[in-house]
Order: structure tokens, then C-alpha cells, then sequence
DNA sequence: AAAAGCCCCTGGATGC
DNA sequence: TGCATCCAGGGGCTTT
């Protein structure tokens, strides 16, 4: 369920409480997508500077080295005073002189990585290939028409492949190319000026609305205070197969592109 | 280089 | 109630 909205609640939800806090010890639990391959003595006795994010990645920086954090398709982050003994799905305690950073994977397709910077081999090999921010300064109409007319797939896939613009998932792409007008097989190589242009401001609306409301919980998700999301009930087409498209009216759609279902209005999404 | 498929893993919903 | 099947928010890796 995280995708950017998510991830940025996430952050937003711990960041400030987090910052300055010193790591007294470190907890693993079952391995995660990879092994976080230092030992505690790399971590016990630094402090959290600050926590960013890029894409869906959370990049807590320390004093020396930068944890990154991935939620995957079924992580959330707690952070709280006290801790309490960890459940079975907790892969990941950051115990801190501010808190309990506890990272619950259900999935286990999160990560939880160390990297002296943002150059190393492989800070760059996850982070080196990500598109532009789409609530950031440089997500700009031409690069974004540009990035996408470089594309010959589908243009639902191109939003969730993270090359042209980061941190749009399923659900957001669904969402966002709906109310842009448009069908998710478009070619992305034939996407309109004008196209892109609408799909650039739905993508910043939908984002946007999406943090406002403190993402979306379809099944668990949470920030770091335990806040569930509700961007879910202002879904227009995700999750609503058969039901009448809440513009026409026209029963809602689903098909699958590359293993992933789709959900659009045939009606309101021609061009 | 880009595109398409294949997995990683667990839990919940559905169907017989 | 029990068991099998399908599906789920991501994305790196391998193969075309």
C-alpha cells in the first residue's frame, strides 16, 4: 500500500519526533528483502539528523552513513516512547534515546539498508535511476511530456515503472490517470502536450490530496502514530469494479496490465 | 536500452 | 469448519 502519499505521511508522522534522537541499539528480526549487512557498532551511538524521503524510499541520515528504509508492498513504521515486546512481523527495531522506530512487514518486501552515502554502488543502483518528485520544484511539464514520449509502453505502466516520475503506484496511477481523462493503454509515447499536461496537475492533486488525508488504508497501513489514512473514500475508479463511475456513472472497469489490475472508466477516459 | 515476465512472502477473501 | 485457490499497495532481476 505505500506509495509516495504513504510513505511521506510516514515520515511526516515521526521525522520531527526522531531528529536528534541518539540509536542506543538495534533489533533484527526475520530477514527482509536484504540483509542489513552491518553490525550494530555501525549504528549504536549516532544520532537521527533528519529523515527525508526519495520515491518511496525513507533515508534516515545519521551522523555518519544513511539508513534507507523500504516499506514495500506491506510495511509500516512506528515510532513510540515505549516499546513493547515485538510481534511476529517486527523485522526491525531502531531503539533510540527519543523512541522505538519498529518497522512491522507483514510481506516482508521492505528493506532496511545502510549506505555511507548517496554515492556508493549501491545507494546509487536503488536510487540512481528514480524519476523526478512529482511534489517537487523540478517536476516540470516539458521534462515530464518529454520523459514520457521517450516511452513505448503503456502509459499506466510508465507512471508505475519510477523512471519518468517517482512514487506513483497502483492505486495513484489508477486515480490519477482518471482524472486526467485518460485511457491507461495509451501509448506514452503518444501522450499529447496537452495530455501531459493534464496528467501533470492530476498527479500533483492526487498526491497532494492523498498526504492531506493521511494516505490511503485499504487494509493496515498507518503513520508512525498509528493515524489510519482516508484518501481511500475519495478513490474515483480503485477498488470500485461494476460500480457507476461517480462522474457518468457508467460501471467502473477492470483489467490487468502487467500482472497489476487496472481500474478505469471506459466513458471518461477515451482520449 | 527498453520492455515484459518472474519472483520474493504472508494473510485475507472467496469458493467448493 | 477445512482446504485450495486467487489476489494484494513494490520493484529488482533475468530474459527477450
Amino acid at each position: 500500500m505505500p506509495e509516495l502519499p504513504e510513505v511521506e505521511v510516514t515520515r511526516l508522522s515521526f521525522a520531527n519526533a526522531i531528529a536528534g534522537a541518539g540509536i542506543e541499539s538495534v533489533r533484527v528480526g526475520k530477514p527482509l528483502r536484504w540483509p542489513l549487512d552491518i553490525g550494530p557498532e555501525r549504528l549504536v551511538g549516532q544520532h537521527v539528523r533528519a529523515v527525508r524521503r526519495r520515491g518511496k524510499y525513507l533515508l534516515l541520515d545519521l551522523d555518519d552513513g544513511i539508513l534507507l528504509m523500504h516499506l514495500g508492498m506491506s510495511g509500516s513504521l512506528s515510532f513510540s516512547r515505549h516499546g513493547s515486546a515485538p510481534g511476529a512481523h517486527d523485522h526491525f527495531d531502531l531503539v533510540t534515546s527519543q523512541g522505538l522506530l519498529r518497522l512491522n512487514d507483514p510481506r516482508r518486501f521492505g528493506a532496511v539498508v545502510f549506505v555511507d552515502n548517496e554515492t556508493t554502488p549501491q545507494a546509487l543502483k536503488l536510487l540512481g535511476k528514480l524519476g523526478m518528485e512529482p511534489l517537487g520544484s523540478d517536476f516540470a511539464v516539458g521534462a515530464f511530456h518529454a520523459g514520457l514520449k521517450r516511452r513505448n509502453s503503456a502509459i499506466k505502466q510508465v507512471l508505475l515503472g519510477g523512471q519518468v516520475v517517482v512514487g506513483v503506484g497502483n492505486i495513484y496511477a489508477c486515480e490519477t490517470l482518471f482524472l486526467a481523462g485518460i485511457r491507461p493503454t495509451l501509448k506514452a509515447s503518444r501522450i499529447t502536450r496537452r495530455q501531459a499536461e493534464r496528467l501533470h496537475a492530476a498527479t500533483r492533486d492526487v498526491l497532494s490530496r492523498a498526504v492531506a488525508l493521511g494516505g490511503s488504508t485499504l487494509r493496515d497501513f498507518s503513520n508512525a502514530k498509528g493515524e489510519n489514512g482516508y484518501f481511500q473514500l475519495e478513490a474515483m475508479v480503485y477498488g470500485r469494479e461494476g460500480l457507476p463511475c461517480k462522474v457518468c456513472a457508467a460501471p467502473v472497469r477492470l483489467m490487468r496490465q502487467g500482472q497489476r489490475s487496472t481500474y478505469w472508466c471506459g466513458h471518461c477516459q477515451k482520449s
